[in-house]
DNA sequence: ATGGGGATCGTCT
DNA sequence: GACGATCCCCATC
């Protein structure tokens, strides 16, 4: 694949989570601040997660909560866990088919003084290696539940570079559905 | 370098 | 009433 013959953002997003979660490595996702700055950067690590999944919030069926992966593909879907962290889904097609991909780490290359002040003493390497560190660096709270991508604050692009090599492997921090190889790794990456 | 446990509260049974 | 799509600190090696 060369350079501009890359899927839109509204192309991914479309498709099954398995697959757009493949996909978006590469990607970059930013949040836009009130001076029209962007901050974030190269997406290096999503998973998948379907309605057929027990590892899923959408396994059960539709609720108070995960409504939003059920509202629309190219939606923000962010929810609060241990108590303490914010962690953010792209809603992915079909529609209303409970699918989200769970970003999980970028790769910087805008806004990192934005990042460092909201992720205060930590090194860059760990600015956004995780996806509650990803929201936090980012200001991304329950207040932005539901928001559609490239209609307002939230910005996906196209890479920049050549597609990265990508590993799968077992998704973090689940108990159920373990075997599936859902996590996907930007191994090398422009 | 690696591993165990505490923090902390919304959501669902 | 139990548990989590996590992170951070501290102990130990």
């Amino acid at each position: 694949m060369s350079p501009g013959s890359y899927d839109t953002p509204m192309e991914v997003w479309n498709q099954d989570a398995v697959t757009a979660a493949r996909q978006l490595i590469g990607y970059r996702f930013y949040v836009k601040l009130g001076d029209g700055s962007l901050v974030g950067g190269v997406i290096t690590e999503t998973e998948a997660y379907t309605a057929d999944d027990a590892a899923s919030h959408t396994f059960h069926g539709e609720t108070a909560r995960n409504s939003v992966m059920f509202s629309g593909a190219g939606k923000l879907y962010v929810y609060f866990t241990y108590g303490m962290h914010w962690c953010a889904n792209i809603v992915t097609g079909p529609d209303r088919s409970g699918q989200a991909v769970l970003l999980r780490a970028l790769r910087p290359d805008s806004g990192i003084t934005y990042m460092r002040a909201n992720r205060k003493g930590r090194p860059d390497a760990e600015l956004v290696d995780g996806p509650a560190k990803l929201c936090q660096a980012l200001r991304i709270t329950g207040d932005d539940n539901g928001a559609e991508i490239n209609e307002g604050r939230f910005v996906l692009r196209t890479p920049l570079g050549r597609p990265p090599t990508v590993k799968a492997t077992t998704r973090i921090g689940i108990r159920h559905d373990q075997q599936r190889l859902w996590r996907f790794i930007a191994i090398s990456c422009d």
